[in-house]
DNA sequence: TAGTCCGCAATGGTGACATGATTCACCTGC
DNA sequence: GCAGGTGAATCATGTCACCATTGCGGACTA
């Protein structure tokens, strides 16, 4: 059944290299790998390309697999991203995407500002409204929210009019769902989150593309105050996510987040 | 001796799918593809499981290899980049890209200033000095010129201190090599962009993050300008470059251009 | 006409084999 | 004693024949 993308060939050998379990300069063998995961050499052998393919390993005759430092990886590719975010140094894994959201999704919402259809303005404004709903009643649900936080970022991206933007949009969900469940955020949402939210979507909607840049730009900055703080205090995130809270499983494709 | 990963397969099966030649929904056999190419079924497999994973095609029993439509693709991915800047459409994807460099490019040099190290700070200096001498001195060597644009980008996305930015120091210089390659480029280059570079090398030398993320803003958006005056009159650029012009081969990698 | 069933065509997966390239070790020659 | 070349071992690479699996599609039936 596993389509071999899915094999657990290769996430178990990208997460052995990603974690550093399998430091840069290991040495496989096809034999090898077929052996400790019962498999034949082909299936070994597709799965050492596509780990290839990634930049994780290079193959060689008489030299067998070797895999490759870090700098080499393809460190945009959500199947990367998201074994390195389960693995440990997921902290310095979300930093960085972090600031990569930092430096686009301003620009996204000011494409999305321009280009966006009547159809997502509307949706993100009651987006909005819905969020500024649970966040002021308190104790809310916190999955909800999150949806529609993702439902929001990924409506701004694709609608973006940047299709670069729009392939981050399955990283960015990652993100914010790992955010929470690594208990980033705050216990219920800050009222600046709220009204950063809320200008963001009026501003699309009016198609004001500088207000739009603003606001989400006020969104992200804000987002990486929070994550720095924790993350410098404290290398371990202070809730219960050491290392068997996957925080998400695959990040590509049309992200399965729905919401109103 | 083609490993794989340059397999003739690869790349001109990708180069089609991308080109729209093989538009969405075609169906390819693994027979067919192997007929066609004069290779066996598995390295046939190998090169459509490779596609897989650049999302270009997904393939199942009974239906063959099918081509996705271009919101499935990792657009992101050095190669498939590579591939729609060979084929039509090369002006649309470097408008995107430069509005990723846009984005990305002024919070690098931000994080260039904070954290490059000493050697870096001195060839920045040497380099604008250098690009200042070449483009005053009027008809000077476009390759050197194009040489040092690069080299500069590079080793400010590279010591950003994100590696996800690092990780487009490839895209970045395929997006230079392609814009002067284009005929995208002035005769020669604007004092505007002189001073720009220089005042991003000297910001990063001094440290001082906000001057070198202003200047670096700078640049990139005189950039964008030239591309879209080009690009909005004629969408074929001046230039003799209708499809024979494959721009660059490669970008991923340690990006080979060197320079002092 | 609608629903079910079966056949077929394609990938998915296995094992064995030949090939080619690269590294290591040994061996010769100066 | 050392350098350089030659050989062999070892691994990936490429090929082939084979069986299992799986969906699509047409045919058959009620």
């Amino acid at each position: 059944m596993p389509s071999a993308l899915r094999s657990p060939v290769l996430d178990t050998l990208g997460r052995r290299i990603t974690s550093g379990e399998l430091p840069a300069g290991a040495v496989l063998t096809l034999d090898g790998i077929g052996a400790e995961f019962g498999v034949s050499r082909t299936v070994a052998r597709e799965a050492m390309r596509l780990l290839e393919g990634l930049g994780l390993v290079r193959s060689g005759p008489r030299v067998g697999i070797v895999v490759l430092g870090h700098d080499e990886w393809n460190v945009l590719d959500s199947r990367v991203i998201a074994w390195r975010l389960a693995g440990p140094g997921r902290v310095a894994q979300l930093r960085s995407l972090t600031e990569l959201r930092q430096a686009v999704e301003p620009l996204a919402a000011r494409g999305a500002a321009r280009g966006a259809s009547a159809a997502v303005r509307d949706e993100l404004v009651a987006i909005a409204r819905r969020m500024r709903a649970l966040g002021e009643a308190g104790e809310g649900d916190h999955e909800e929210f999150l949806a529609l936080d993702i439902r929001m970022h990924q409506l701004v991206l694709r609608s973006s009019g940047n299709e670069l933007f729009a392939a981050l949009a399955g990283v960015v969900s990652v993100v914010l769902s790992g955010r929470t469940h690594l208990g980033l955020m705050p216990v219920h949402p800050e009222a600046e989150a709220l009204d950063a939210h809320e200008a963001v979507a009026n501003a699309v909607a009016a198609g004001d593309a500088a207000a739009a840049e603003e606001a989400m730009a006020r969104i992200v900055r804000e987002v990486r105050g929070a994550l720095d703080a924790r993350g410098s205090s404290a290398q371990q995130p202070t809730n219960s996510a050491s290392s068997d809270q996957p925080v998400s499983a695959q990040s590509s494709g049309a992200g399965g987040v729905k919401s109103g």
